[in-house]
DNA sequence: GTCTATAGTGGGATAGAC
DNA sequence: GTCTATCCCACTATAGAC
């Protein structure tokens, strides 16, 4: 195994962030390369499906950090509640640190390629599916019943994706607080 | 005053459907004057601002009615638990009934625009405000105390824009009538 | 108020050398 | 694996006639 990062990993890498801080149809090719470092005419040898197919790995590498990120946060207690409330005020105090311009991770893909590349969607969906399930499983693991743990995974994965969304668009992480307080309620 | 829609709201209107179906960046100048039926050569005339100025106004149609939808829909019954739930279960109806492909209002404007126009940023913030605040109303009216209703008014909001979100994604309507389930709970 | 033509830019994608 | 050149297309915006 190589110990460099090849080309092929620097591009999606680079594609990820940028579609997720600029979105689908405002990022082009030639800002990805340039700001990979990746060599100028590799991008269509290793993505011969090409932007498409850069976005479908991109999404792939982002809903892999992201569902990594939320398992690693739900370790930090076993009280499910305090855990993903936990969970929920660290994605606030994270989004404080950037100052509201990171973007929201898959959300910007979705809404844009939903209708127009079914690969895409299905990555994305596939992504939240992880999501869900991270929090389903804390909640099996602590002994709520499956159905439950189930319905309130989806719940809580809409609560961050729209806290995410609104605290992105004020600017403002006051959503993303606000949904962690009303955690303990939803999972009394 | 003239009984005949005018172009400058036929271009509005039509541009409000198809940033909200296609997003910014992939809705061009040409396809909305197309579709609008409104003369080839108006669309600088009543928009001198180009399609930030277009879009804004958009966001702001877009806003009213999805405002006056929220304050209709809640009118529905005294009980704000009720009210709340049932706007929630009629969302999710329209959204089978459009077969989940009528995309999502105001947020793939306010995902792909936060960070490059102001204006535009702060108009989506003003719609979401708007929407909060009818959740708000709904519950000061019903004797909730006033930071209480505040909090569950943006909490709410982020529910249903998640919701739509993630049904928009997953093409089923399932996150949806999930938070709607979840809203006696809430406001418990 | 509306029309046409066009400037000027940048997009995604391909071909063929190396 | 990488590079350069290039094709074709779409976009926003402006100028100037009517």
């Amino acid at each position: 195994m190589t110990e460099k990062e090849n080309s092929k990993d620097k591009l999606i890498k680079t594609a990820s962030r940028l579609f997720q801080l600029q979105g689908y149809h405002a990022t082009g090719l030639n800002q990805i390369t340039k700001e990979s470092g990746a060599p100028k005419g590799s991008l269509y040898y290793h993505f011969p499906g090409g932007k498409e197919q850069l976005a479908l790995e991109a999404v792939q590498l982002t809903a892999k950090f992201v569902s990594d990120q939320i398992k690693c946060g739900l370790d930090s207690s076993p009280d499910p509640v305090k855990a993903i409330q936990g969970f929920v005020e660290d994605i606030a105090a994270q989004f404080q640190k950037y100052g509201g311009k990171g973007g929201v991770p898959i959300a910007s893909i979705a809404l844009e390629t939903a209708l127009i590349s079914e690969p895409l969607r299905k990555a994305c969906q596939t992504a939240y599916k992880n999501f869900q399930d991270a929090f389903t499983q804390k909640l099996l693991t602590a002994g709520y019943e499956t159905n439950h743990a189930k319905e309130l995974g989806i719940v809580i994965n809409t609560m961050v994706e729209g806290a995410f969304l609104l605290s992105f668009t004020m600017g403002n992480s006051e959503p993303l607080r606000l949904v962690a307080k009303q955690i303990p309620v939803l999972l009394q």
